[in-house]
DNA sequence: CTTACTGCAAAATCTTTGCAACATC
DNA sequence: GATGTTGCAAAGATTTTGCAGTAAG
């Protein structure tokens, strides 16, 4: 939440209860999650906030690059937020859905110079590998 | 078009002129498309056609197989013919969401390994990297 | 006090679907 | 002719935005 509040500070933005419990909310939520239930999460403590107040939070968060909207294809934008420390890839078992994480600095090295090559800056990517763990292959 | 036509008889399904446009068009196509710019291509034939038409034919595709729906994050969903001769992966700009598309052969390879340390075994994978393009940075 | 923020409701986008007219098989 | 298909328009589902009231600095 430090960096959240340095965020306002910085662009001069006011602290609100609001803003408060939806960052917070969101910052200590692990899964990908959509507005709608952002929004009931944090209704739970601020039964009265707005679905807008939400929605401008996320998009202050996600300008900010404190978060990530994905989208899965299921017709709602998700919020993922950025690891602190540093961030990583996944690769995902398509048979018992197990994720392990992983990190690969040469990989990241290469998309670099590929998207130079395309006269692209990179800010950040997805990098998703599918296939089967160890115990199911 | 041959497996398209084939797609209709296996399902009974009949053969019209409009999905015929509209499935030669999308195949012709190179980029991710749009439903509302494929109703654009397709109108330039056939000006009567509908967009619910298009709507109804790229949903045939999708379920079949023959095209892949993807989300770049522009609000818009976007269709990708599927590559006979291999894969590629996308480079996205956040400000005009052009669309470039890449493929290396050396990320690709240390993807395998990074995947073998941890004991999957990848079947397939998403890289999408997201930036400014050289227009836009 | 001034300026920004919130909630609500309305607007704007996109995506889906119902249905009568119409085209295949 | 029977059945599937099309186009239109309406309905759904989400995301954005205008505005008057409210709260933070």
């Amino acid at each position: 939440m430090d960096i959240f509040n340095k965020l306002l500070e910085r662009k001069g933005l006011k602290s609100t209860q609001q803003r408060y419990f939806i960052a917070d909310t969101f910052f200590k939520t692990s899964t990908h999650i959509s507005l709608e239930e952002l929004l009931k999460k944090v209704r739970r403590k601020t039964p009265r906030i707005g679905y807008a107040t939400v929605y401008r939070t996320m998009k202050l968060l996600t300008d900010e690059g404190l978060a990530i909207e994905r989208q899965f294809g299921d017709g709602q934008t998700r919020f993922e937020n950025v690891p602190e420390d540093g961030h990583h890839d996944h690769i995902i078992c398509i048979k018992c859905s197990k994720i392990a994480e992983f990190h690969n600095e040469k990989i990241e090295e290469l998309q670099e110079e590929t998207a130079k090559k395309l006269g692209f800056k990179v800010l950040r990517h997805k990098l998703e590998l599918y296939g089967y763990c160890s115990d199911c292959a």
